[in-house]
DNA sequence: TCACGGATTGAATCGCGAA
DNA sequence: CTTCGCGATTCAATCCGTG
């Protein structure tokens, strides 16, 4: 039996895997993680992409096109088996309340998620990656292929528990809720990694931006972030920045290379710049009553709905009552709208010179009086 | 043996379904058309929906989900046989220059598109349509899904002679290329068809802006477009407004009456205003020799490359010398160059008033000499 | 006739934790 | 395991009634 300071000195320590790369096949490698011991994950595959001859510009320079080895597969099947058995050891290691993110063109993106559904994974959203600055089409031949599939799933199908920092999202859009088109440039410029004769490290090395909001939607601080199509590192890059925990795999050496060296470079955000915004279902709960009790509010208070139309007297015990019918501030709203549920707390209105305030309001107010900073 | 004359009389005669409803099952009733007969097809198939109970708005009311027993499917394993069953159906109907669009959401999208895959469809773009105003996500519990896609197909891999209208696309989008990524308003207000009671006749009516965008770019006049889900009619409305044949498939007789009414309310457009922008390639040619043979040039003429690095001499019988070697302007401009390819109508230029033009310019002086109207 | 405000609505896989 | 209480949650556009 193992003693118990064994047990705690090993739950203490880090996982070794945690924070690095690990060399080889991705589904080989992942059998080094624990079931269930990732939080997030974010898949790159190979886009399988099916290329005739070489293409050349209208000024006849050369398009240079992926054409890696690790890109090539024999037919569609064997992309199919290759995409089951890595979605198989990723569904392995993610979390049931994880979340995983795959990322794909129309030469795969339509078999991954075929597959991932065949698998059990539930598709939450599916996103739209808008290009500023797309390849144009250089044969007029079709439209300019500007954009990008990505895939967000639980999973499966019992989605509870999921992290969406909806209320960040919504922050960082102007207020109004996150779409599932967004835009952004594709990698270039400084961020785009080149080795020392200036070619690029890696031939689809995807733009932090990207990956910062995905991150910031669907992890929080300290979570592993998993990426088992490592490449160039922009998932580690921005996780370490983001102060969550990644780890990556992939097979050719000179990508680790950079990879490592580009996170090695990296400063992580200070901890108070990655606070979350709290969502409200966070903030400390507030009993009715307490209005009560502190008095914001005196029994026999007279309480309305919005427009006035309903109305309701408030009880010592923090319970309301409106003509033959009692019950808490929920329950009557529910029940005198005819509703099944009710927020109460937006519902219910008292005045104050003249004016209607929703008794959320006076929540706040005993909120403020006791938050931290 | 059938006469001649009759076979000519079947010939001239149109087939009785162009420009029909046929009612029953898209699969069944596709059997009514021949081998290769429809340029165009437009399919909006059942999305699968799989929906959980009610969902409710913020202010309580109920949101009018789409429950309907066309979009019920007992699994994915029925739905992927259904959608085998109508591509295969659509693929026997569809010339072999013709071209597929299917619209889907993240439901049922990928198992249609990696279907399309498996039966040898060649994908030409996937396409997103951006709704300015999609539904919100009520819960707050994923990205708002503001999204459908659509793709667009060539029926096998050899995908030469397809209709792709490039240069009106790329003169109606501000002279860039048409991208993959559409924006349009979901259909609402006069165009949405509604009942004697005010609802709404189909739950998913398409707009009309995005069928005239597919018809446009994908299909010329007087071609014959199909769509295997007809529902309310948006595609023949459209097909008929842009001189287009159209053939409909559809189950339910309520969307057939509302969507015939609509489609005899339609007056075409006039003939003239569906002249398509003619392609470059579709211009009448011009050899080069004709420059000589009307002045243009002269045989001795100095012409150079596009930074005067490269000098050629014009020759009486159309060909230019450059050196030791002599060929088409093309041949040689590849030659010069090093490359494997060359247009030397945009890579040779002359010289007039001290600048440097393409002798592209003088072939528009022959074009604008004979232009019909 | 126009301006303004409230009501309605659209292909939706839409909560969570304590008891 | 289920049940139940708490209480969180919407954007753009059209339509319609009122002033």
């Amino acid at each position: 039996m193992v003693p118990v300071s064994a047990l705690q000195a090993k739950a203490a320590r880090p996982a070794p895997w945690l924070d690095t790369i690990i060399k080889g096949d991705c589904v080989a490698a992942l059998e080094n993680l624990p079931d269930h011991s990732v939080d997030a994950i974010f898949a790159d595959p190979p886009y399988n992409l099916q290329l005739g001859g070489v293409l050349h510009r209208p000024d006849q320079s050369k398009v240079d096109a992926v054409d890696d080895a690790w890109d090539q597969f024999a037919s569609f099947e064997v992309y199919d088996a290759f995409t089951r058995a890595w979605l198989l050891a990723c569904k392995r290691v993610l979390k049931p309340t994880g979340t995983i993110w795959v990322i794909g063109s129309y030469h795969n993106i339509f078999r991954v998620g075929a597959k991932m559904q065949d698998l059990g994974f539930w598709i939450l959203n599916d996103i739209v990656w808008r290009k500023t600055n797309p390849m144009p089409n250089f044969k007029g031949r079709r439209f300019q292929n500007a954009h990008e599939t990505m895939i967000w799933a639980s999973p499966n199908s019992e989605t509870k528990g999921y992290t969406f920092n909806y209320d960040a999202m919504k922050a960082a859009n102007d207020d109004v809720q996150m779409r599932s088109d967004w835009l952004f440039p594709i990698c270039s410029g400084g961020e785009r990694l080149k080795d020392e004769e200036g070619r690029k490290v890696h031939p689809t090395q995807k733009p932090e931006a990207l990956l910062s909001r995905i991150i910031l939607s669907s992890t929080k601080p300290g979570d592993v972030v998993l990426d088992p199509f490592f490449g160039s590192g922009t998932t580690g890059a921005v996780a370490k920045r983001l102060g969550r925990h990644f780890v990556g795999v992939e097979r050719e050496q000179d990508y680790i290379d950079a990879a490592q060296a580009r996170i090695d470079a990296i400063d992580p955000l200070a901890a108070d710049m990655l606070k979350p915004l709290p969502s409200k279902k966070s903030l400390p709960r507030v009993a009715f009553v307490s209005l009560i009790e502190s008095g914001l509010l005196s029994p026999g208070d007279r309480l309305t709905s919005p427009k006035g139309d309903h109305v309701a007297l408030v009880r010592a015990d923090g319970t309301l009552v409106s003509g033959q019918t009692a019950g808490s501030i929920h329950r009557l709203g529910a029940q005198v709208q005819g509703a099944e549920a009710c927020n109460g707390w937006t519902y219910w209105h008292y005045e104050e010179a003249g004016k209607r305030h929703p008794i959320d309001r006076l929540r706040g107010e005993i909120r403020a009086a006791t938050a931290e900073i």
